[in-house]
RNA sequence: ACGGAUGUGGCGGAAUUGGUAGACGCGCUAGACUUAGGAUCUAGUUCUGCAAAGAGUAAGGGUUCGAGUCCCUUCAUCCGUACCA
């Protein structure tokens, strides 16, 4: 058996593909391109663990796999490097946020050189350098200094929606907005200049609105929603209230119909493609004007079932509706305000518990069905929503469950109106049937009904037809230090955007870390930057987490670029992404943000593509194994897995390196928790065994695998084949760290191929024979099918089988084991890359191309037809190929060994399915 | 509650289009080598059964010559969303 020193082999190889730049792009665009992309990573200090390369190894087998196939591939890999842990961490220890940062980078580069994965040279972007930064803060100002035109579905930049204000106002407008008055040209013209801004920020796509956000009073700042649980802060476990503060927002909800329409057009998960489209949540319906009694207002709903309005029996508005305080009657002035101080005193978790409970409280005012002419009671109740729809509803009972139950506490009236409703039973919120007790809808089915209403309410101008999105606007800041500036001064309250010859906007350096109290981010604290001289101020806000990541697949195209963000013409060649690999917690927020920048700078002419990304595949998450110790209740005694049924017993998680094969280290468990160091243990046959558990891996659960420390044990190579051979990439499976021994045996004997164990080459010249080649062939085909399709856990297989096939042949000839290498060089690349040199081959193996297989070896004269009778398997036959039917047939029914089965039954049918089965039918 | 995914030996998994279920690996069993084995090699290993044979892909039903794969019903697990009118 050879002797494989993969250590020394694998650093070898790393330094000289580093120094060789083996994976540099070819800047001659004449191959075609291959853009295959890992999803940002931030860099945290705990570094990796076995879950975190999965993704990455995968990339990287793609990535060498298309080089030798011939394409020119890019693989970059930079880092997403704002953000909370490293500001956190700044709070506690002072220590700059980008001293941690890059401390983690330079760590997590290293265990990725580790692991033989290497990318396109020049790509480390981080989105904290001010290189980086500066396009972000550009990008903004192009979101700023634009607006929607729906007319013909694009952005455009504000100046043609000023020149259209100055000609025409507000007639013959189609916006995406949230400004709901008219205005002739006449009196934009009269506006003053802080006036115009102010208007012009209802069409912006970058623009300013207030937003709830988690104040923590006894910490002084701004909490993301992670960093909240349970309604008080994680860190320290304060009191999180909800107050509304000023934010800047992105106008996404512009792009709901593209961003849903475009879907189509990818080759995506179904289950990311559906969060994206219930993220987006469109419905159509129409929104309907109802006159109220004893006031001048309408008050407008927005229903899907307008069909259903001769059933209305009552109408609800959300508590913070505008018209609540003008509807509510004197009478009703204390109920609905005991009401809403009820709703605002709950904490978000009592509202999220009290989801099933009714409640509610009268107006006291009335509407005026618009058909029938009767009077609705209108209500409050927390079941309705401000930010959906219009915030008011119109309430049928019979046919909406939550209107229904709300009905029945209130002791409201329930009118059906599709035939075949029993009230008594619960609503009917089926979609089909047709109209009863509904004067003109009367007869029709709901379809046909949801038509004819939406003509009388257009006829009748009560309503119109309208489709409504879930979706919101984006929040684009955060009250915190470590992000990007934005580049933006005001003027008393209105933003001003700076010229893009300022940018960057650098971060300051700040005294402190700390919030400052007022909620704002530490930049306020610095008056001299704040201030300008001509009495300005900046923005002290920094832009969120999201914002470098929603462009950076552009700048790895063009990473050095000063003038441009990216240049059109390597967008031209490069864009899309043709893989996009990463988990699928970014299913609706990066995934869509990104997807959302990508279209506005495409609207701009700044981009070259609609979709950023063709196809996307999540890799699974890699579980953890735990083991458990279990201590009985009230005792300090350890009993096995196996006798915990019926007892009460407090399981303990054991660090996973205190045991072996779930056997404990009973004393280094002491050790490691003194607590416990007077435990009495029950042994079986003299050990502790663990109970194992398949959870999340994660340090608090201590069941964490390092992969330097596999690649210490095992080398690079095995540890990257075991990963893929674990199973699907796309799903979920446990680590089990005892399996890897199968995948190393498999690497000593491929190596022991080549070179004896004294380290001699064992290759010969001789000609292969047919069955070699077939071997060689077969591996080749089904090696390169797998990789096309991602399934590298049935590639590897062949690997192996190829292997022992070989060793049982004794086949050391160069005209097999050549080739062979150059197909396994996207998965053990440092072996192969070595096998490679030690058969006199250079320069790096990934500059050779990847062999074709030939089907003359594939191609069989026989075929071993497995003959079935009555579907059951009963003998095998070897037949030739180029049999007829009937001649198949012959040899079937004469076969001696299927005599004892067919003697003395007649066949009823003979089935004969070319190169796959026969069944006999008796 | 809704939407999505998954369910195959002791374990990870294979079976790409309806055609030999359990490839490959771990573990286990036996044997060999060995001072030793938690190293290596060889053989076996879905279950029941001495065998012949039978059963078998979460459960039940259906289509088919033939179903892990298609259809219907039910159950379990995981993920996402959460009063969206």
């Amino acid at each position: 058996m050879g002797k494989y020193n993969f250590q020394e082999i694998e650093k070898k190889w790393q330094q000289y593909w580093k120094n060789n730049k083996t994976f540099q792009i070819d800047p001659s665009n004449d191959k075609p391109k291959y853009y295959i992309l890992d999803m940002f990573p931030y860099p945290s200090g705990a570094g990796l663990h076995v879950g975190h390369p999965l993704g990455y190894i995968a990339t990287d087998i793609i990535k060498r796999y298309k080089k030798l196939k011939g394409f020119n591939v890019l693989h970059p890999m930079g880092f997403d490097a704002f953000g909370l842990p490293a500001e956190n961490y700044a709070i506690q220890t002072g220590t700059h946020p980008a001293v941690t940062t890059e401390k983690n980078i330079q760590r997590y580069q290293e265990q990725l050189e580790l692991l033989g994965l290497i990318y396109t040279p020049n790509t480390d972007i981080r989105t904290c350098d001010p290189s980086y930064y500066r396009w972000t803060q550009w990008i903004f100002l192009q979101f700023f200094n634009s607006w929607y035109n729906q007319k013909n579905q694009k952005a455009e930049p504000i100046t043609t929606l000023i020149q259209h204000l100055e000609n025409y106002g507000t007639d013959n407008l189609e916006a995406a907005t949230t400004n709901e008055k008219p205005l002739s040209a006449q009196e934009w013209r009269s506006l003053s200049y802080k006036e115009k801004e102010e208007f012009l920020s209802h069409y912006r796509l970058a623009y300013q609105s207030y937003a709830i956000v988690n104040w923590c009073p006894a910490l002084g700042t701004v909490l993301a929603n992670e960093e909240v649980k349970d309604g008080v802060s994680e860190r320290g476990g304060h009191p999180v209230e909800r107050i509304p503060m000023r934010q800047w927002f992105l106008r996404i909800t512009a792009y709901a119909e593209r961003l849903l329409q475009d879907l189509d057009l990818l080759d995506w998960p179904t289950s990311i493609i559906e969060m994206q489209k219930n993220w987006i949540g469109k419905s159509r319906g129409a929104i309907i004007n109802f006159a109220l009694q004893g006031h001048n207002e309408k008050l407008t709903i927005f229903t899907t079932r307008p069909d259903t309005i001769f059933g209305v029996t009552f109408m609800v508005l959300a508590p913070e509706h505008p018209l609540v305080p003008v509807l509510t009657t004197e009478t009703q002035r204390e109920e609905i305000s005991a009401y809403l101080q009820k709703i605002n005193a709950r904490s978000e978790r009592e509202r999220l518990a009290e989801t099933q409970k009714v409640s509610g409280a009268f107006t006291g005012a009335y509407a005026i069905h618009p058909f029938r002419g009767t009077l609705l009671p209108i209500y409050i109740a927390d079941y309705v929503l401000m930010g959906y729809g219009t915030g008011a509803i119109m309430a049928v009972p019979a046919h909406d469950s939550r209107d229904y139950v709300f009905a029945q506490f209130f002791k409201l009236p329930i009118i059906p109106v599709i035939e075949g409703t029993d009230i008594e039973q619960g609503a009917n919120e089926n979609k089909e049937g047709t109209l009863i007790n509904s004067d003109f809808l009367n007869g029709l089915n709901v379809t046909q009904a949801i038509e004819r209403i939406i003509n009388e309410l257009e006829r009748r101008k009560l309503g119109k037809s309208k489709i409504t999105y879930r979706l919101r606007d984006a929040i684009f800041s955060r009250q915190r230090y470590w992000g990007e500036p934005f580049p933006i001064v005001f003027d008393g309250d209105t933003p001003i955007a700076l010229s893009e010859k300022e940018l960057p906007i650098v971060l300051p350096p700040v005294q402190s870390y700390k919030p400052t109290g007022t909620g704002e981010s530490p930049l306020a604290a610095l008056t001299d930057w704040v201030n300008l001289p001509d009495g300005k101020k900046r923005e002290t806000n920094t832009m969120p987490g999201w914002a470098g990541s929603s462009w950076y697949f552009l700048r790895y195209l063009d990473p050095l670029n000063t003038d441009y963000f990216c240049s059109l013409e390597k967008q031209k060649y490069w864009m899309p992404v043709d893989l996009y690999i990463g988990g699928s917690e970014h299913a609706v927020g990066h995934l869509l943000y990104a997807r959302f920048w990508t279209k506005f700078l495409y609207d701009l002419g700044h981009c070259t593509v609609q979709e950023p990304f063709k196809k996307l595949v999540n890799q699974g998450m890699i579980q953890g194994r735990s083991n458990i110790a279990y201590k009985l209740k009230d005792s300090n005694t350890f009993i096995p897995a196996t006798q915990i049924e019926g007892k009460e017993v407090i399981p303990i998680h054991v660090d996973i390196n205190l045991t072996y094969e779930d056997r404990l280290d009973i004393e280094a468990f002491k050790q490691w928790r003194p607590d416990y160091k007077d435990a009495t243990f029950i042994l079986e046959n003299g050990e502790y065994i663990c109970g194992v558990q398949i959870e999340k891996m994660s340090k608090s659960l201590h069941n964490v695998v390092n992969p330097d420390e596999i690649c210490q044990k095992y080398g690079s190579d095995t540890f990257r084949l075991y990963e893929m051979f674990l199973g699907p990439l796309e799903q979920h499976k446990p680590w089990n760290t005892q399996g890897i021994s199968g995948v190393a045996n498999f690497l000593r004997k491929f190596y022991s191929l080549y070179l004896d164990d004294k380290d001699n080459l064992l290759i010969t010249e001789e000609e292969p024979t047919f069955e070699e080649y077939k071997w060689l062939h077969q591996t080749i085909k089904k090696v390169s099918e797998d990789i096309e399709r991602l399934s590298f856990n049935t590639a590897v297989p062949q690997f192996m089988i190829f292997t022992n096939e070989m060793h049982r042949l004794k086949c050391h000839k160069r005209a097999i084991l050549e080739p062979i290498l150059v197909v396994l060089a996207p998965f053990a690349p440092h072996l192969a890359e070595e096998l490679w040199h030690r058969l006199d081959n250079s320069p790096s193996i990934f500059e050779a191309s990847y062999p074709k297989w030939d089907p003359r070896y594939l191609e069989e004269t026989h075929f071993e037809y497995p003959v079935s009778i009555n579907g059951k398997l009963r003998a095998k036959l070897l037949l030739p190929l180029n049999l007829e039917k009937e001649e198949i047939e012959k040899a079937v029914i004469t076969a001696p060994e299927l005599q004892k089965y067919v003697q003395g039954q007649s066949i009823k049918k003979v089935i004969i399915v070319p190169q796959k089965i026969i069944n006999l039918v008796i």
